[in-house]
DNA sequence: CGCAATATATCAGGTGATAGATAGGCGATT
DNA sequence: AATCGCCTATCTATCACCTGATATATTGCG
């Protein structure tokens, strides 16, 4: 089976972005990643932002297709926030690259508002996924903030991690945080 | 009094790269705005990349400094991590700004290894801060770990904060972390 | 003088983007 | 069945501009 031109440059894009942001992708890099002339990555994707935004929408996807069916026969929140924290693990490890959006949203204040809300969008939604898998006990309000802090720590973890390069650093500092999650210490 | 012209440019590094990140600054960029010429960019700093290290050097050092001179009379846990805290909320909220060694350590698969051994001298040197200012009843191991832990979510929060433009969303997230570090609830 | 700091001028290469040509497939018309 | 027009996808060629970096000249001060 042959891969669309369109998954094969967001793949290329992806690969590139993850490590290097933004800027560190660039057309003719694309192109030649792909056997094709920078000027058809344009016909695809008029736009560098065009390419961005649509390369954060799939990542998204994919994303929360993966933890809905890693979750699926999952009934407690610590099994929830277990698939959570493995598929952040397997983004950084198996991977081996940043969070498409973790390198994107440091960079945000320069880049295009599109990209950006496309970044904010995913986060939002982490969030928001994150305070529906902690325990109904819990009050909406301490959720949402518990949902925040988690986040922030996985995004940061994987921060420290791949530029210290030392990828048990994610393990020590995630495993930690979920064990403290104050919902999960009852 | 007339500033030196090296502190002007990385002054104008700083203002920008803390921004976009290290291809958010360019030469002729800094030579504008401090109005000299790049040329004479290149005499105070030949390549790039000295001028990154020096720009991370001075951002250590200044970071430290301010820590010390807060915490002078601090003798409490609770204190010296309340002051760590507000240091990383004032580079965030009064300077409008990541951190530069959160930026420049998303970007690190791309970037010199001189830059990356300097931006991951912070990290160690802010984990080992942060390790020392925990209880000293608590063991070192666990106090590594809950410093990375602490780093890894103050650098979070910052990002999250800066990119989904919401400043009080990191006191949300930071102000909880250091309430659920272990050793504080004795 | 001699040195530090700046300037002029230029280089090779990369950047996003556009205009216009070409090829091939596919359905509709003849 | 053959032809025509259109559409998708690619190509060649080029644009103006930015990039880090260098060689060389000039300035001004102690």
């Amino acid at each position: 089976m042959t891969t669309s031109t369109t998954t094969r440059l967001l793949d290329a894009a992806e690969f590139r972005m993850r490590r290097g942001g933004y800027n560190a992708v660039s057309f003719r890099d694309l192109a030649s990643d792909t056997n094709i002339k920078s000027s058809s990555v344009h016909y695809h994707y008029p736009r560098k932002e065009d390419l961005a935004v649509a390369l954060i929408q799939r990542y998204r996807e994919q994303f929360f297709e993966a933890l809905d069916k890693n979750t699926r026969s999952a009934n407690e929140a610590e099994s929830k926030l277990r698939a959570f924290r493995l598929l952040y693990r397997k983004a950084l490890i198996k991977d081996g690259a940043l969070c498409l959006c973790g390198l994107l949203g440091a960079e945000a204040a320069g880049l295009p508002p599109s990209v950006r809300d496309a970044v904010n969008g995913f986060f939002a939604a982490n969030i928001e996924w994150v305070s529906e898998a902690l325990p109904a006990s819990m009050p909406m309000a301490e959720r949402r903030k518990a949902a925040r802090r988690l986040v922030a720590t996985y995004q940061g973890g994987m921060m420290l991690a791949k530029s210290m390069d030392d990828p048990k650093l994610f393990d020590a500092i995630a495993t930690t945080a979920i064990e403290q999650s104050p919902a999960l210490n009852r």
